[in-house]
DNA sequence: TCTCAATGAGAGCAGTGCTCTTGCACTGAA
DNA sequence: TTCAGTGCAAGAGCACTGCTCTCATTGAGA
C-alpha cells in the first residue's frame, strides 16, 4: 500500500519534472521565436539570420539547432504564427461586426485582414509574398492558412441562412468540377448550409481580395492611388457583390 | 587638307574601336544576365548567386563588379526584363485580339498574363511577390512595371470609344481625389478619351487580376481549386464587368 | 555510484556578397 | 619606339551565412 503509494507519488514527481523540462525547453523555444519574429518584422525574411537571432539571445548559433532542425523550420513556424494572426484578426471582426448584417460583416472582416497587413507588411509578404522555402508550403501551414477563408465562408454562410445571397445561376455540376475534393467534403458535411455552387465565386474573391492588399504592401500602388482606404472600401462591396452578398433591407432575391 | 582628312578617318577608326568594345561590353552583361536569369528560373531569386553566375561563365566573381556594381542591382535589371516580358505578352494578346470585341480583348489579355506567369513562376514571383531588395523599387522599374496596366487601360479605352463601356454613376470629383497626380495627368493628355471616373475600377480590377494569377502561381489554390482555367475564365469576365465592359452586341449605355 | 540522454560551447566547412590590390593587355601620344 | 594611361580579369581576403561535428557539463534514473 504505502510501496503503491510511493510509487504513484513519484510519478507525479516525475510528471512535474517531466513538465518543467518541456515547459523549460518550450520556453526557450519560444524565446527564439521571439527573437526571430522580431528580425523579421525589423528587416524581412531575407535578411533573418539564425546567427544573429542567437547572438541577441546569448547562445551559440549552434545550441540554436536542438530547437529547430534548420532555418527553414524556424520560419515555418514564423509562417505558422503569421497564419494564426491574421486569421485570428478575422475571426476577431466577424465576431465584433455580429451576425446581423452580413454585407457590413464581410466588409469588415476585409478591413480587419488589410489592416493586419499594412501593420505587419513583412509577416504578410512572408505568406502571401513569394514562397520562399522549397516552393511546397510544410503541412503544418495549411490549416492555419485557411482561417481567413474559413471566415469568408461564414460570413456567405450566414448570408445564405439569412436569405440575403443571391446564388449563382450556373449548373450545380459547373461548379463542383471546379474545387477540389477537400473543399467538397468541406461544403458536404452536414452542419453546413452554404450551397456548394458559391465556392467558385468565393475562392475567387478571397485571391481578389488579396490582391489588393498585396498590391497595397507591396508598393505596387506607388504614384498610382493615393486614397487606398476609399479604393478599397469601394472594392470590397464589389467583391462582396460578386459573391451574391445583398445589401442590408434588399430582403429575399430570386 | 590630307592632315584633315587622315584626322577624320581616324576618329572614324576611334570610333568604330569604341563602338566595338561597347559592343563587347554589352555583349558581356548580356551573358551575365541570360546566366542569371537561367539560375533564377531555375532556383529562385534566394538562391541565385553572382560567384555562381561567374563560375558558369568562365570568369571570377571579381570580375563581374565591373559590369553589375552589386547583386541588387542585377536583380534589378532581370525585374526590368521580367516586366517587360509580361508586358509584351499583354500586349501581343491585345494587338491579336484587335479592336472587335473589348470584352473578348480584356478577356484574352488576362490569360496571356496569366498564362506568362504560369510559365514563368519564378521571374513572376520577383516581380509580384515580395519585393526583396531593400523595399523601394528603382526608377527604371516604374515603366516596365506600367505596361500590362497600360495595356488593360487601352482596352478600356477602346471600349468607352465603342461605347459598350459602363461609366460609374460617382461624382467625378470623388475619383478625381482616389488616383494619384501622375495618373491623372496622364489621363488627362489630350489623345486619351477614357473618363477620369473609371480609373479606380480599372486599378481594383488590376490588381485583383494579379490576385488570381499569384494565389495560383504561389500554390494558395493547391487542395482547394482543381480547375483553374474555368475559374480564372469565370472571374475575369467578372473583372470586365466591374470595370464597366459589357459583351459585344449590349449597344450603347446609359 | 554509474549511466545515459539532453544541452550548450566551440571549432570548422563550404558557401555567400563585396573590396582591394596586382598584373596584364591594349591605347594614344611623345 | 617608348611611355604613361586605361580597362579588365585574377586572386586574396574580410565578414558573414547555414550547418555539422566533437567535446564537456549537467542532471535525472537505475
Amino acid at each position: 500500500m504505502l510501496g503503491q503509494c510511493s510509487r504513484r507519488w513519484h510519478t507525479v514527481v516525475m510528471d512535474v519534472i517531466q513538465g518543467a523540462k518541456e515547459r523549460v525547453r518550450a520556453e526557450v523555444a519560444a524565446a527564439i521565436k521571439g527573437e526571430a519574429r522580431r528580425q523579421l518584422a525589423a528587416e524581412g525574411a531575407a535578411r533573418l539570420s539564425l546567427r544573429a537571432v542567437a547572438r541577441e539571445l546569448g547562445m551559440v548559433s549552434s545550441a540554436l539547432y536542438r530547437y529547430f532542425p534548420s532555418r527553414d523550420d524556424l520560419l515555418t513556424a514564423l509562417i505558422v504564427d503569421a497564419y494564426d494572426a491574421i486569421g485570428q484578426a478575422a475571426e476577431s471582426a466577424r465576431a465584433a461586426a455580429g451576425a446581423t448584417d452580413p454585407l457590413r460583416a464581410w466588409a469588415d472582416v476585409c478591413r480587419a485582414v488589410r489592416a493586419w497587413a499594412l501593420e505587419h507588411p513583412h509577416e504578410y509578404a512572408l505568406i502571401y509574398g513569394s514562397p520562399v522555402p522549397g516552393y511546397a508550403a510544410p503541412q503544418d501551414t495549411v490549416g492555419p492558412a485557411s482561417r481567413v477563408a474559413l471566415v469568408l465562408l461564414a460570413v456567405a454562410e450566414a448570408a445564405h441562412d439569412a436569405g440575403v445571397l443571391a446564388e449563382p445561376d450556373l449548373p450545380a455540376a459547373d461548379c463542383d468540377s471546379v474545387v477540389a475534393e477537400d473543399i467538397r467534403q468541406l461544403l458536404d458535411q452536414p452542419d453546413r448550409t452554404l450551397p456548394g455552387r458559391v465556392a467558385p465565386r468565393l475562392a475567387a474573391a478571397w485571391a481578389q481580395l488579396f490582391g489588393l492588399i498585396s498590391f497595397e504592401v507591396f508598393g505596387q500602388f506607388n504614384r498610382v492611388i493615393d486614397d487606398r482606404d476609399a479604393l478599397f472600401g469601394k472594392a470590397v462591396v464589389a467583391l462582396a457583390q460578386q459573391v451574391g452578398l445583398r445589401p442590408a433591407g434588399a430582403g429575399a432575391q430570386a
